[in-house]
RNA sequence: GCCCGGGUGGCGGAAUAGGUAGACGCAAGGGACUUAAAAUCCCUCGGGACUUUAAUCCCGUGCCGGUUCGACUCCGGCCUCGGGCACCA
């Protein structure tokens, strides 16, 4: 038996080295800091576009630059960085790059509160929080690093945006937005707090501003049938997508309108078995028909303006009174012609559908409940099953069954009904079959500084033109005074004030900036072409994309990842990309909890990554914040559960300081000099054979483990392993087994640095050099299991006894069934378990258990 | 309402393909070392019964049932917690 197949690195020391004397306390505040500069001048991490090595792309969703790192940053960054250096160690090509997500709010605010300009505020914000990371020890690519506020980075940005102007995917709306009157600006559903602004505590005003739009709805087909290929995202993320987008496959009912013979109510609805039930009509207040037919009616305009007051927040349209007003309009229905009343309801959305929808109150509680309200009829075509089901003195039956009253498809069932009514219709040239989503375009505008400026300009002469390609980036200015909340830019003649492109006189150029969304839709793309100032990527994208594993918070999980699959989608189409999907394997950290609630500042139960790095260091919190819980779920916070794991770390150095001298360097001699290849297992003696064994039994679980991102339980492993390690160093030897037990103590101590290394780097590192091994840690091969190591000579058989465990016995692995049974049936406390009962069968797995049948 | 996840000791969690439930760690208790403390090391640690000890037995993975020689694991029903979507027609 040889060692031959564990991968040692190719030499121990270099000739006539031997390992350096190692200081009795661990110190991390003095070792880290240098093996941290020691990396970054060797550009150890630095990724380089190399054909011959498959590649691996790790990613961390890049931060927003608040100023300071905080623990689920930490928990986030130490999950990616150990996947990456994993991968590194399993011999591939990785890049882990960081960048900041410079733009947005907070900076203003900052601005506005401080007097500091955004741009001041927010490069002093990264310089702070770079060394932050730098602290944790990460093994990013610094070269690539991107801010998302720096020209070089907006402006392909608004290169691009020209593009998809150019292509139709970027166009112009009005759009019902939050407005508030006192900010003059436009606020998320976010900012809304009860109707008002969450800062200027105004009235919020629903209101209709043009705003810039991409249509994310051309792709959206793409969006939801691409999500079925995606293997390493979560089912969970997955729904959250498929939820979002929202399909729905229904039919389109055309109802003329009476007395008016060119108009028309086009209506869309998922039931068109329920055709015969309606009722009335029920239109959005912003139905197009106000505008065209019920000007006169100053009642009904009345209650169109109520409705434009209703903040649309979630809130306030979950307790939200159903109200409406009849029209006094009435529509035929396209098969009994009979006439029906058209109402304006406050419950029906014009964003959704077509804006109207055919009221069925008999089968529908909204329905109902409206009709209860404004008195209008039921009429019921469903019949459940069970008649009791249905009460309709009380609620709408909503559910399936056989149809009644209606005319030839009586008798059919729900589901058969809804497929023949819509062949019946698009016969008759009545309705016509057709999708709609919930998703909509991505309305992009933002009234803020801040931000990528819309690169647009406005001509009174040509209308609204794209800046011309020679003329970009569109620099947003950033020596800026703030009076009030208002941008800056609304009020700076120097950037708004231009010339037309085609003709040449005096224009204004567009003064929104674009949704900070779009910023982060492509950086993972740009890391790539980081210095690539010609173009905006270019063929190192199409090497390095997709990104292998994205690791980040769940709270992105539609927009932002929905946002980059778009414009991943977009880039390919633009020629720059060549695969379908930004993200192969999606990873979503859980949160940190402390006492039992995500940590935050307002709830005053944050813990500094800082001080915790400055007292235990980096690798203490990096091993304690991924051995608390799996990655995907919450964690919870524990002072003590860190001093544990600081525990573990001076464990591990102090076996190197009490064992260097009297057994390691004597392993590694014989390591080194191919001695320990010699070796014969076999003949060593059972208690270091086996733990030969355990050894590698733990070493295949880590290599499992880490392969499905469960790094709680590499830590665990290697945590086991230094427990073993301990036992056998401390058990008295022979001397005739001291070449075994030195190579075993040895070799049992290289495995254990290299698993933990991507979880510990720095005390790894130093363990590593002190240990006298050459070259680095991170470069260092992954140990492979020695599958000799792993056969044992004598095996636990578990007996049960109808399924009850029993007893124990230790038998030779290779026994025969037979040998087996008769065995079992002579322990003494088989015997008695039996008694006297008749043994029905057996059960005899080899390797595992037997299981006597009585 | 619909759709996804979870429920295991005092706590965080483990159990790869249905095969010894509670790995690893935290907390707690006891002991060693020390003038003392810290640090470190050793032992105990799901509940219960019985016992001088060693042991032995019973119960136990949210609840009820099923499949199986055997279920934390698979199936059906329920309870419960977390998350997503939603006047979506």
């Amino acid at each position: 038996m040889v060692l031959g197949c564990l991968s040692y690195p190719n030499k121990f020391y270099r000739k006539n080295e031997k390992p350096a004397m190692i200081e009795e306390q661990y110190d991390p505040s003095i070792i880290e800091v240098k093996i941290q500069k020691c990396w970054e001048e060797k550009e150890l991490f630095s990724g380089m576009e190399e054909l011959s090595k498959e590649k691996f792309y790790c990613l961390s969703m890049f931060p927003y630059p608040s100023g300071h790192l905080h623990m689920g940053h930490v928990r986030n960054y130490a999950i990616a960085d150990a996947i990456a250096r994993y991968q590194r160690m399993l011999g591939k090509n990785v890049l882990q790059p960081i960048g900041w997500d410079a733009f947005g709010l907070p900076a203003e605010n900052a601005a506005i509160q401080h007097g500091i300009a955004p741009a001041v505020w927010t490069r002093k914000n990264i310089e702070v929080m770079r060394n932050q990371l730098k602290s944790l020890g990460l093994a990013y690519d610094w070269k690539r690093e991107i801010a998302t506020c720096d020209p070089d980075y907006y402006g392909w940005e608004q290169w691009f945006f020209i593009q998809l102007y150019k292509k139709g995917l970027v166009y112009q709306k009005e759009a019902l937005v939050n407005w508030d009157p006192i900010e003059q600006t436009v606020l998320a559903n976010e900012q809304v707090e009860d109707g008002r602004g969450w800062r200027s505590g105004a009235l919020i005003e629903r209101r209709k501003i043009t705003q810039w739009f991409l249509k994310i709805t051309d792709y959206v087909e793409e969006l939801l049938r691409d999500l079925d290929s995606l293997e390493g995202w979560s089912e969970r993320v997955k729904t959250i997508q498929r939820n979002w987008i929202g399909k729905s496959q229904g039919v389109e009912i055309i109802f003329e309108v009476a007395n008016h013979s060119d108009e028309k109510l086009k209506i869309y609805t998922t039931l068109p078995d329920t055709l015969w039930g309606v009722t009335y009509l029920a239109i959005a207040p912003e139905h197009p028909i106000v505008e065209t037919l019920l000007k006169q009616r100053t009642d009904v305009l009345k209650f169109v303006e109520e409705c434009k007051q209703i903040p649309i927040t979630e809130e306030a349209i979950a307790t939200l009174e159903k109200k409406g007003i009849d029209t006094g309009l009435q529509v035929i229905h396209p098969v009994t012609k009979a006439a029906l009343p058209v109402w304006i309801a406050n419950f029906v959305i014009m964003e959704y559908g077509l804006g109207a929808v055919m009221a069925v109150p008999a089968h529908d509680q909204r329905d109902y409940e409206f009709a209860k309200k404004y008195n209008l009829p039921l009429k019921q075509v469903i019949a459940p099953e069970d008649a009791t089901a249905c009460d309709l003195t009380k609620k709408a039956y909503t559910g399936v069954g056989t149809l009644i009253h209606s005319a030839q498809f009586n008798g059919l069932s729900s589901l058969e009904a809804r497929k023949k009514i819509i062949v019946f219709l698009e016969k008759e040239k009545k309705g016509v079959v057709s999708t709609h989503y919930h998703l909509r375009d991505w309305g992009v505008s933002r009234q803020r500084y801040w931000g990528t400026p819309i690169p647009m300009i406005y001509c009174d002469a040509c209308g609204v033109l794209p800046v011309p390609e020679e003329d970009l980036p569109v620099v947003l200015p950033e020596e800026v005074s703030f009076q009030g909340v208002a941008s800056p830019l609304k009020t700076m003649p120097a950037f708004y004030e231009t010339t037309c492109p085609s003709c040449l006189k005096p224009a204004k150029r567009e003064t929104d900036t674009l949704d900070t969304f779009v910023e982060s839709s492509w950086y993972y793309a740009r890391f790539a072409s980081y210095n690539q100032d010609q173009a905006m990527l270019d063929d190192r994208a199409k090497y390095w994309t997709p990104v292998d594993q994205y690791v980040g918070g769940i709270e992105h999980a539609v927009l932002h990842l929905l946002y980059a699959r778009f414009f991943h989608k977009l880039l390919r189409d633009e020629g720059f990309l060549n695969c379908d999907e930004p993200f192969l394997r999606l990873l979503n950290q859980g949160f940190v909890l402390k006492d039992g609630v995500k940590m935050s500042k307002s709830k005053g139960n944050t813990v500094d990554p800082k001080l915790m790095i400055e007292k235990y260091g980096a690798d203490a919190v990096r091993v304690f914040i991924l051995f608390a819980a799996p990655p995907e779920q919450s964690m919870e916070w524990s002072d003590a559960g860190l001093e544990g794991a600081h525990r573990f770390l001076k464990r591990l150095w102090s076996f190197v300081f009490q064992y260097a001298d009297k057994f390691l360097k004597h392993g590694n001699m014989l390591l080194k000099t191919q001695r320990a290849s010699l070796l014969e297992w076999e003949n060593a003696s059972g208690n270091l054979s086996q733990t030969r064994r355990e050894l590698h039994q733990i070493l295949q679980q880590a290599r499992y483990d880490f392969e499905r991102s469960q790094l709680n339980t590499v830590i665990s492993a290697c945590m086991k392993m230094l427990n073993l390690l301990y036992k056998l160093a401390e058990t008295p030897v022979l001397e005739k087994e001291l070449d075994f037990f030195n190579v075993l103590l040895a070799e049992g101590f290289n495995i254990l640095l290299r698993l933990l290394s991507p979880i510990a780097p720095h005390i790894t590192h130093y363990l590593w050099k002190k240990l006298g091994y050459e070259s680095w840690i991170c470069d260092a091969k992954w140990p492979k299991v020695n599958r000799d190591a792993l056969k044992a000579v004598m095996q636990t058989i578990v007996i049960q006894v109808n399924g009850k465990m029993r007893s124990k016995i230790e038998v030779q692995a290779d026994l025969e069934k037979e040998m087996l049974e008769k065995i079992a049936l002579e322990d003494e406390k088989v015997k008695s378990a039996i008694e006297n009962k008749e043994i029905k069968k057996i059960i005899i797995v080899p390797g595992r258990i037997i299981n006597i049948v009585v």
